[in-house]
Parts: C-alpha cells; sequence; structure tokens
DNA sequence: GTGAAAGCGCTAACAT
DNA sequence: ATGTTAGCGCTTTCAC
C-alpha cells in the first residue's frame, strides 16, 4: 500500500540506493546491464519518484508560480491555461494563486508561494515596487504588465490602443466621451486613465471621469447609469467586463449600441465578440505576453541574471458597439 | 541572502534546531522564556519554515489537488475560484491541474499531482472508473459531477433541469427540438443526452440529436448552422458555451431568438445574463457542490474513510432566450 | 522543558 | 561503474 521507494528498488535490484537514482537519473551513467535491471524493478514495483524529496535534495522545485488578480476573470483565465501549457512543456508544473484583486492577500500569498517554486511570474500585481523587488530577490521573478525597475518584466500598456480608440471616436464624431476608470489601487488602471487623458485632450474630446470601478461586470452596470446621467455619446471603459456591463444595462435602459452611445472597452477577452452588437475592444496580447514572460523566466532559471524589459503593445479592434456620434443629441449644461 | 533556516535561529536563541521547532509549532511545549527567545530570533531573521521540507518529515503537504478540464471554462473558473479560497480558509493550497479535456493527459498529470497534495477534487473527469479508483487508493479523493462506486463524489446530474426544460419547451408549443451534444469523451455529455431523450420521449417532442460537439462557443457556431438546416423552433445544447456560440450565430444568420428559435444551455456560466436575449439555462451549482467536495475530502483527511456520495441537482433557469414556437412553421420532410 | 539522534526520500560528492 | 557517506530543512521519538 505504502509507495515503493527508492531503496525498495534498490533491494529488488540487488544495487544500492545512489544506483538507482543515477539509473533513473542519468541512464547513460551506469552499465546497460544494471539499467535494465533497474528499470525492471521499477516497472514491476510500479515506482514513481517523490517529488518533494526531489525538490528538498534537488534545491528545486519544478514549479513556477503564477500569481494572477482573478482567475475567473476571463482576460486571465486563458493566460492562466496558455501558461500552465508552456510550463508543462518546459518541465515545469504552474502553480497559480489568485489574489482576489488584494495587495495585502497577494503579498501573503507570495511569500508562502516562493518556498514552493522556482520561479514566479506575477501578472498585474497591486504590489509596491518595493516589494516586487524584495520577492525578485528571493526568487527568480517577473512582472506581467507591469514594470519594475530592476526585475524582469513584459509590459502590456494599451496606450497606444486607447489612443486610436479616441482618434476613432473623434473621427466619429463624438466629443464628449466618458472614461469609466478602474480600481483605484491598481496601476494599470492610473495608466489607462491617464493615456485616454492625453489623447482626449490631443484630439479635443471632452473627457468625463467615472469611477474608480472593480473591474467586474456588476460595475459596469452600476457605470452604465451614471453614463446615462452624462449624456455623453460614447464611453470607454477600463475593461471588457465592465465594458460588457455598461454595454448590457445600456441596452437593457434602451439606449442603442452604438446608435445612441458607442462603448468601447480593453482586453478583448473572449466575450467581447459574443455579445451584440461585437464589442470593440483594445487587444492586450497577455497569452503572448505570457509566454514572453515565462521565457523570460526560463532563461533567469538557466543563469541569466540581467533584467529583461520587454514591451507588447495593446491595438484598437474595431467591431460593432463604435460608430458615429448622434447628430440630434441633446444639449449639454 | 539564503533564507535563514531552523538552525540559524536555533544559534541565535541559543537553544536547539528542536526546540525552535517546537516552539514555532508547539507553543505550549515550551517554557515562556524560551519562546519568547526564539521567537524574537525568528522575527529578527525573517525566518519562514520551509515548506517542503516540512512536507518531507510531516508526509503532508499541506495542497490539496484540483483537476479540471478547462480552467478557462467560465463554468470551471468560478469553481477554481471559490475552491481556491475554502481550501486556503482551511489552510491548505490549492494545486490545479487543467487537463484539456484529454483523458490521457489527464492520467499523467493526475499521477504527478498525486504526490504533492494530500488530497484530490477531480471535476468532470474523463477517467475510467477503475482509474479513478486506482487514484483514490493512492490518495484522497472526491469526485466532482461524477460518481464512481467506492469513491466519494458529489453528483451535479442535469436531468431534472434539462426534463423541465424539455417540459417548458413542449408547453410552448415546440414539437420538435434539436439537442445539440457534447464530447463523445464526456460522460456527463452522455448522462444529459439520455436525460433529453427520455424528457422527450415523455412529451412526444421529436428529438433531432446533432453532434458529438467540443465544448466550445466555435463549437457552437458550427452547431447553429446545422440546426438551422434541420428547421427546428428550439435547440438545447450541452453546455452554456456551445448555446452561446449557436446563439450568436444563429442571430449574425437573421434567426431571431427566441422568435425563429428558443436556445437553451446547460450550466448557468456568468455570461449567460450578459447576451441578448439572456440565455434560459440549467444552472448547475457547481460552486456549492465543489464546497461540497472539499468538506467531504477534509473530512477524510481527518480521518474519516468510508466514502460519501452526495447529489446536488440542477434546475432551469427562464429566460429570454425561450418562448413560445413560432405558428408559421415550414413544413418538415 | 530541552537536547541529541534518527529519519522523511532523494541526490551528490567522494571513494573505490 | 558502483557503493558509502553526508546532507537538503524539518519533525519527532527518546533520553535526560
Amino acid at each position: 500500500m505504502a509507495a515503493p521507494t527508492i531503496r525498495d528498488i534498490a533491494a529488488l535490484a540487488g544495487v544500492s540506493p545512489s544506483t538507482v537514482s543515477r539509473a533513473l537519473a542519468k541512464p547513460q551513467m551506469v552499465a546497460q546491464e544494471t539499467l535494465d535491471r533497474v528499470q525492471q524493478a521499477a516497472q514491476q514495483l510500479g515506482y514513481q519518484p517523490h517529488p518533494v524529496a526531489q525538490s528538498l535534495a534537488l534545491r528545486r522545485t519544478g514549479n513556477i508560480g503564477l500569481i494572477v488578480p482573478d482567475i475567473a476573470n476571463p482576460f486571465f483565465a486563458p493566460l492562466v491555461k496558455t501558461l500552465q501549457r508552456d510550463a508543462r512543456a518546459a518541465g515545469y508544473s504552474l502553480f497559480v494563486v489568485d489574489t482576489d484583486e488584494d495587495a495585502d492577500q497577494e503579498w501573503e500569498l507570495a511569500q508562502a508561494l516562493i518556498r514552493q517554486v522556482d520561479g514566479l511570474v506575477i501578472a498585474s500585481s497591486r504590489l509596491s515596487d518595493e516589494r516586487i523587488r524584495e520577492l525578485a530577490e528571493r526568487c527568480p521573478t517577473v512582472t506581467l504588465s507591469r514594470m519594475v525597475e530592476g526585475v524582469s518584466g513584459v509590459a502590456t500598456p494599451a496606450g497606444v490602443g486607447l489612443t486610436q480608440a479616441v482618434e476613432l471616436l473623434a473621427a466619429l464624431g463624438h466629443t464628449r466621451i466618458a472614461w469609466v476608470s478602474g480600481p483605484a489601487a491598481s496601476l494599470t488602471a492610473a495608466e489607462r486613465q491617464s493615456s485616454v487623458e492625453s489623447a482626449a485632450a490631443g484630439n479635443d474630446v471632452e473627457l468625463i471621469s467615472l469611477g474608480p470601478f472593480s473591474p467586474t461586470l456588476n460595475a459596469g452596470v452600476r457605470a452604465a447609469e451614471l453614463v446615462r446621467a452624462r449624456g455623453v455619446t460614447a464611453v470607454m471603459c477600463y475593461n471588457d467586463l465592465i465594458a460588457l456591463g455598461t454595454l448590457q444595462q445600456l441596452q437593457q435602459r434602451g439606449v442603442a449600441v452604438p446608435g445612441d452611445v458607442s462603448v468601447v472597452g480593453v482586453d478583448d477577452a473572449a466575450l467581447a465578440v459574443l455579445v451584440a452588437p461585437r464589442l470593440s475592444t483594445v487587444r492586450i496580447p497577455i497569452c503572448a505576453a505570457g509566454a514572453a514572460a515565462l521565457g523570460i523566466l526560463r532563461r533567469m532559471l538557466d543563469g541569466n541574471q540581467t533584467p529583461v524589459h520587454q514591451t507588447m503593445d495593446g491595438e484598437l479592434i474595431v467591431r460593432e458597439s463604435s460608430g458615429p456620434a448622434r447628430s440630434d443629441q441633446a444639449p449639454q449644461g
């Protein structure tokens, strides 16, 4: 019943435990004949190496950790999936941790995680630069959608795409645009907001900032009411979830999209094409960026110590939720 | 730079390593004064116990494993999230593994996982009963949305809700209904199909079975075309993802939902309320069932060995994607 | 109440 | 090419 150990198979094969270890890990270091005996014994006993013991001896867990704010967010879910696959292909297991978008919890979890993994990918962290640096000192780390000086990272700024979005809306005749901002604690949110602000300024559009909002559907529903009250003809949202909630609620209220108001999101989550009208959005290449982050991490684990920074810009995907501004718009106060 | 060990803090506190271990794990077993010294030393050095070493010594990892077919599936994502939270609250970490809906990979991953966790929750497994039993023998296991004799599990059959759905559609005048079936390899798919079949038989409705289809949006898009060709007035789908794909594609093709055809899914994923019309669907209480499974698992880890079986039925949630059958429907061959 | 010693299952020098 | 020894960091008898 108890799982067989390396000693059991050593006994059965009539060799020493270390020979078994060698035979299994480095077959070419042992005589063919011994190899056969060992393999046969292992086979016979159904031997499986004990990863915990290996970890302790090797000082290497074979795990890599991934910290995300919200696994259930359709933006992060595909990231988790690709990273798990990529990690596995590289011989690692992925240990995923969901922080519930809470900085303190993120810190706690990271602390715990750090000892059980060989490296860390931290996506959209809410941690301060100092704390991230502290983690990075104790464990090879690469940040995703966040850049910290001295720590490897892959940034995925939405700025380019957001500017494209503002330009598009301006070209379509929108002069007053609402911006539904993200969580106050999120750096990404701050970044996106300032991108939109400067794009608006540069395109002569008046920007009405609403929020902060948590990055959820429900928040979007709430946002929709505020948007309606402001009488804008277009609304840009911190992310697709908010945008979809807004979109849905606007329609519920009889506001036509894009007839009465245009809606633009950020992320290009899978559901963006699922709603009617399909959502125009700034696509963030999160999976590609995640893969890049993993690549950097692997290089670090192979000894390359110098921090690497990389940037992958988002771009606007125009779909049906954006259109020309209503010309018969009610006058504003 | 290297993390402090128990010996470092022992040295600093002027006691032996074993005392440190006791002080940290069982404070009441050491003198108050020693306790203080140890705690202070630990504090000072920023000591964090090494979970891998603890695991090896304690023969207990503090992890529980969760195997899901697809993390990115909006049906499973919330499950992962709740389980992670619940597990953490109970002092465990959750190790999640995505099998990509592949039985072989599931087997491989399970094998690897089993040694790194104290217990296993397997959701919607594609494994054979024998293999699940084999896993259960080696590691406390509870199945979710699947029942295997001799292994604890929480079932979430859709049968009740599917029957309600067929009854509803029949009452609304639908006499020919399409069933878009799930993956051939999935037991859940087989179960649901037979539930629908008997409900159809019992309600005098003709059932057109289509498929198998993979449980994805894209599959639903394909299914929509088949559905159209069959000239039915209602379609029930293996899950919400397929249903949403179908819904979307039908509308794209100018087929009104529910005016021309009614659409019903299974799961009640978060997006079901996000599309227009909102999707009528059989709600599967997956999070509650997951929590129950975790509860059972914890009891097993606390020594309770006898297998527990539990069932949580799905129920129909009626929304706007289902309505009366068209009366002017084209005659069928 | 505390320390010494053994051991969790494996790997890695170091001998031979 | 193989066995012996020591050790990864922690816990736990077993003495004292």
